[in-house]
DNA sequence: ACTGAATTTAGACACGTGTCTTGGTCAAGG
DNA sequence: CCTTGACCAAGACACGTGTCTAAATTCAGT
């Protein structure tokens, strides 16, 4: 094996780098910037050099002169969640298209104030949140990038004061998957998970209520939550001891719907591990579409996020308002989720109804 | 609702605030720096003062002057699987931690030229790859770091020529999993998608053989593999139809050992459909030990990649390299991966032997 | 009010880069 | 030989910051 190749030297300036080309510091940069009235042979020179040694110029003194960082700040919430990652990966590779860097952060517990400090004394172009956070806090971090004439977008919460948004339409997602489920005859639906006071909780609430009022059914007589029965741990354990809870019951709903894939998988494995047939017995809907949906058997019926559709409209968002004023009014946006039938769900059993 | 607060005064420079408080440039940023002989009371007035307006120093211009950027670049090869984004997470932390801030970018199939440049015009202090990668490509890359003095370190690949690296045991991993299934009373074994020419795989490849070799068993006669018969995509379903095969031949393997936790499950779920029990007829086991072995009836025995331990060493490793003059010899350092039993496992049937 | 110490101010330079200006070299054409 | 461009060199300034020095101001104690 040979040996590692040693630093043969370290260029760390156009200056350095001009002596080692054997031109003025001036010329080279005219070349690094495209400038015209140069000898090809010249350019070539340089190119040369550039190849030879690797230089690369400071992008520390490169913006220093009020020029754009062309860079994003990115806030994630945390990395735990497939569709967050993907959101994270498909958006970095947005920004690079359209030649922006990404400074992506994850937020530490009540590091918010930090990670933004950090953003601004990088000079980001633009911050964008991913996922979902304490809604005061945002809300402060927000106005605070407003202070400093820095664009943001808050990508997936929906509701926060002031903030430029682009949010999946969780309600209208409810609103078509009922709408499909009654359409198969079934009118009693037991809930998993979904449960508590977040903005996205409430919106799928009412979606579900809007879902059973179109077709004249209420939410109180035809839904059913036993969430309060176990705590929420782990997803699938959470979803299978949930199942268990209602085929314990006397009158088990015909269809469920879950807070998310994992729960759905979850609780698919307890009604089977109790002797139910899916769908034929009971039928259960995920939500987020993820690549665990492919897993089970069978294939689990989800709501798809349309990640690329949300992350394209944040781009272009994001990158119109780099450089402009901030607009009076914030610009809210709802992303339309699209139903993906797979073979979890299928008509209501006929015999149960009574 | 209250409008959005417009950006009052925007402040851009240790100038400008100066102004704003009522003191000395110079004065601010020897508070800015910590130095002594400064009043109370001045501290406080520029505390509050930075309170109010939100300023942050322009990182850009601090570290012009040769100082450390404190920043570590990490390049991801993808972010899809849950395994590379743990530990992305659990890296940004530890940095954090000890006040480096890190510079992520997911390598474009065949761009790894230029996140390098970016790395080193961004003048990171060290340069982290957590996957696996082009061997021929990465060895480039880091054989450009070091002519920039800039340390490096690989995560997961080993057997990159010149690279610092700190890599999972997989052999070892395989050994132990072996003598486990041996004990068992195993002697058939059944690969699933383990097949490859990659480094990765065959280290596993070794460690099974090792494993066998120890109990006297040979390796082309206990271990069998229907990876030809189908094309990999999603991996559920690889795992799905490769258990298929298998339950197709005559004398199927008591033990099957996968890849990956996806085909594990994938291949659990293939045996289960086909009528076979889980451990009682067959066991199988996956690898790298995530959130999904909790998800299938029985939980999925695997093997767990240490990922705590392994980013802790690699921190430990890289910040130790920053500044220093390159080791002569690469340093290698692996990681003792552990076996984590659960319920997909168990004593090899004895009627099956014949 | 005076003195000496404590604190702050103002000016300068450096960091690496882009850009402007001025001056120089060189070859071609007259 | 001189003129004219085309090209390049060299110097200067600016960007925002840290840090040094000398000078100015304020403060505390008499």
């Amino acid at each position: 094996m040979k040996a590692a190749p040693g630093p043969k030297r370290v260029i760390r300036s156009t200056a350095e780098f001009a002596s080692y080309v054997g031109l003025a510091r001036t010329t080279v940069s005219r070349v690094l910037n495209g400038h015209p009235g140069l000898k090809t042979q010249t350019v070539q020179r340089v190119q040369q050099a550039i190849e030879e040694t690797g230089f690369t110029p400071n992008a520390y003194a490169l913006h220093l002169k009020g020029k754009r960082t062309a860079t994003i700040g990115i806030c994630m919430e945390n990395l735990l969640t497939a569709p967050a990652v993907l959101k994270l990966a498909e958006l970095q590779r947005r920004l690079r298209e359209r030649s922006h860097a990404s400074l992506i952060e994850v937020l530490p517990p009540g590091g918010s104030r930090e990670v933004i400090r950090h953003f601004l004394s990088m000079r980001v172009d633009a911050v964008v949140f991913i996922g979902h956070f304490v809604e005061e806090e945002i809300a402060r971090r927000i106005d605070e990038l407003m202070t400093h004439a820095t664009p943001h977008l808050v990508i997936d919460q929906r509701g926060v004061p002031h903030a430029d948004t682009v949010a999946l339409d969780r309600a209208s997602g409810m609103r078509e998957l009922m709408a499909y489920l009654i359409g198969l005859g079934h009118r009693s639906f037991g809930l998993l998970a979904i449960t508590g006071a977040a903005r996205s909780v409430q919106d799928r609430l009412a979606g579900i209520e809007a879902g059973l009022a179109a077709h004249g059914l209420g939410f109180a007589e035809c839904t059913r939550s036993l969430d309060h029965l176990h705590a929420r741990q782990n997803d699938f354990e959470y979803g299978r001891a949930l199942a268990l809870s209602f085929v314990a019951e006397k009158n088990i709903p015909t269809a469920f719907v879950a807070l998310n894939d994992e729960v759905a998988i979850g609780a698919m494995h307890g009604f089977q591990s109790a002797g139910l047939r899916v769908p034929q017995d009971v039928s259960v809907a995920g939500f987020n579409n993820q690549d665990i949906c492919l897993m089970p058997t069978p294939l689990l019926t989800s709501i798809d996020q349309q990640i690329e559709l949300t992350v394209n409209t944040s781009v272009d968002q994001v990158l119109s308002q780099i450089g402009r004023p901030p607009r009076p009014h914030p610009h809210v946006e709802m992303i339309a989720p699209k139903l993906v039938v797979r073979d979890s769900t299928g008509p209501a059993p006929k015999a149960k109804s009574a």
